[in-house]
DNA sequence: CTGAAAGCGCTTACAG
DNA sequence: CTGAAAGCGCTTACAG
């Protein structure tokens, strides 16, 4: 069904001329005379001559590709990062070929390849939350540049883009220490999400410049951090003999599980709990009460991933080296702790 | 910083057989023997040897690359759909590059274009919302088999799946009517957009068969509707000499915005007013009370969308036709309509 | 059963 | 200033 397409060849016959001569006037290649050029020129704009991209990155070993690997498409704030580096790419004439590991990390393995396949010019990825086997990984980052983002992992010798994680978790536990509250409950995952224990130390830093005390009874870790689980540690830490004053889940979804769980049972947010997540993700506005999370500015976040990418892709360095970019975000109060 | 790769020719020399024999060998062409094969495969096995789909591509016509239009990709229906789509594009070996026309009739024209120049095999496209010029798009279809989703055009000649947007809309109007509600304001969009055209025609259809009168001050039309404007509207409608007994707007989160103006004027809903929406977003169970509104199933339109347009590139007919597949959404009755 | 050769559309070092 | 030729990695009609 594809139709003819202007080629270079149709071009020159038509003007009686090189392919050769065709190809410089249509690059600006300052031999060609400007008479020439200026006919060239003409007749391709005429005849909607487009380039053939694949026969020219097939010539220069470059497609003007890149892929980019998410765990899930449908979250919020992936689409945000997916957003900005869209905008990124394509400004600068790159092509984006996304795909989806489900967060499983044998399709994930099947997608590096694909892409290194498909003649990507480089990758961006945000790793599976169990990625353990990286060797595919850096096998790929021989052949292709390779930018991590969100869900990163320090095993791989490249540029990482996160947010400053610990910091923005810090000022949470801050904020809620500020606002009187002195027995405060996190819910997180475990050490396998980069992540979570960036936000978990943020929270014992907190807690330990505040000289307060570490109640094991109010750290909570599940496998799989969601809404359910909100809802179902909730639960739990409402029959601890002392209960907290304060919960930080470490994401807004199981946050707004933790309020669903404290509103059924007529507990007062924030004044007997106050409730912190994670992502200012749209969820966190659309609750009653609104939520105090940390906004994560997804499309800055892939707007600079992708900007490092390219300049790898265009500036190849032979030694590759790990780099830590992190992204700064802020805190936003909202009714969740603090009443105004 | 490409690295070297293994190709035919390499493995030719290795084995001091013909390029043409290994290409044969490799894609199991009949005609090789056995014994060959076998070798050929081993050692292709042995040095990695994944073929170079562009020069594959590039022979053949064809790059096995499929182009996703979407006007906004950080929608949460969108994604699902595109889940879908990738799903089934992945299985019988496509990549998909995916562009966002934010909703830009410019944007989405440039889109068009550079997804023909990219050489992708079939454009797979939700229309922005105001596409009035289709010339562009006409042209395209005679280089490529196109498939509309969401937001069609029966101005384009091509495969086009929606849901059963009158039919579903005629279902809600219908329940509220049966459990009581005598009133039913609509807030929807001008007749510029196709699904809010669909979704106020099965409203009208409901209200004929009940034989109730149409009331044009309950019919409320905005630019664009959004969370904001449904705050807006609801405002407008609670100031009408006689209100509402119920609201259908014709997305979940205008929705979302009536039911939030209803609680802060401590309407009960939906005793005093019912509140439906349109879609099942994530935010019909985060808001409270949780919303009445239509499960449009995502990932099978995109699964659908994408088995057609494979298909089209499978199998080119001449003529071109319309087609339009309706997949069956259900609504999903929760307390904003109706408590139990 | 295997190989030599042409060609997909483009770029570019070389020659003039 | 312009052209002829090689080559990117692959497939396939043709020949043997």
């Amino acid at each position: 069904m594809k139709k003819e397409v202007t080629t270079l060849k149709q071009l020159a016959k038509a003007l009686n001329v090189s392919i050769s001569t065709v190809s410089r006037a249509l690059n600006d290649h300052p031999d060609i005379s400007l008479e020439t050029k200026d006919k060239v020129q003409k007749l391709a704009a005429k005849l909607n001559y487009v380039p053939n991209i694949f026969a020219k990155g097939f010539r220069q070993h470059k497609t003007n590709i890149i892929g980019v690997i998410v765990p899930n498409i449908t979250h919020y704030f992936t689409t945000t990062i997916v957003r900005g580096a869209l905008e990124e790419a394509e400004s600068k004439g790159y092509r984006v070929i996304i795909s989806e590991s489900n967060n499983n990390v044998e399709k994930q393995k099947e997608m590096f390849n694909t892409m290194l396949q498909f003649g990507v010019d480089g990758i961006l990825a945000s790793l599976t939350k169990r990625t353990r086997n990286v060797d595919y990984i850096l096998a790929t980052l021989n052949n292709l540049p390779i930018v991590l983002f969100d869900k990163v992992s320090n095993k791989i010798p490249c540029t990482q883009i996160t947010i400053n994680d610990e910091e923005a978790s810090y000022n949470l536990i801050d904020h809620l220490i500020n606002i009187g509250k002195t027995r405060i409950a996190i819910i997180k995952e475990g050490e396998y999400s980069y992540n979570s224990e960036k936000r978990f130390s943020g929270y014992l830093k907190a807690l330990k410049e505040h000289n307060m005390d570490v109640d094991p009874k109010m750290i909570i870790t599940v496998e799989d951090i969601s809404l359910q689980e909100g809802k179902r540690m909730a639960n739990v830490l409402l029959s601890a003999k002392e209960k907290p004053d304060a919960i930080f889940a470490i994401t807004d979804g199981a946050a707004i599980g933790v309020i669903k769980t404290l509103k059924k049972f007529n507990i007062k947010i924030p004044e007997e709990i106050a409730v912190v997540g994670f992502s200012n993700s749209s969820y966190s506005t659309i609750i009653d009460p609104k939520l105090t999370t940390v906004d994560q500015p997804g499309e800055k976040i892939g707007r600079t991933a992708m900007k490092y990418l390219i300049d790898e892709i265009d500036n190849p360095e032979e030694n590759i080296t790990s780099k830590f970019v992190e992204i700064k975000s802020n805190i936003v109060i909202r009714d969740s702790s603090f009443k105004a």
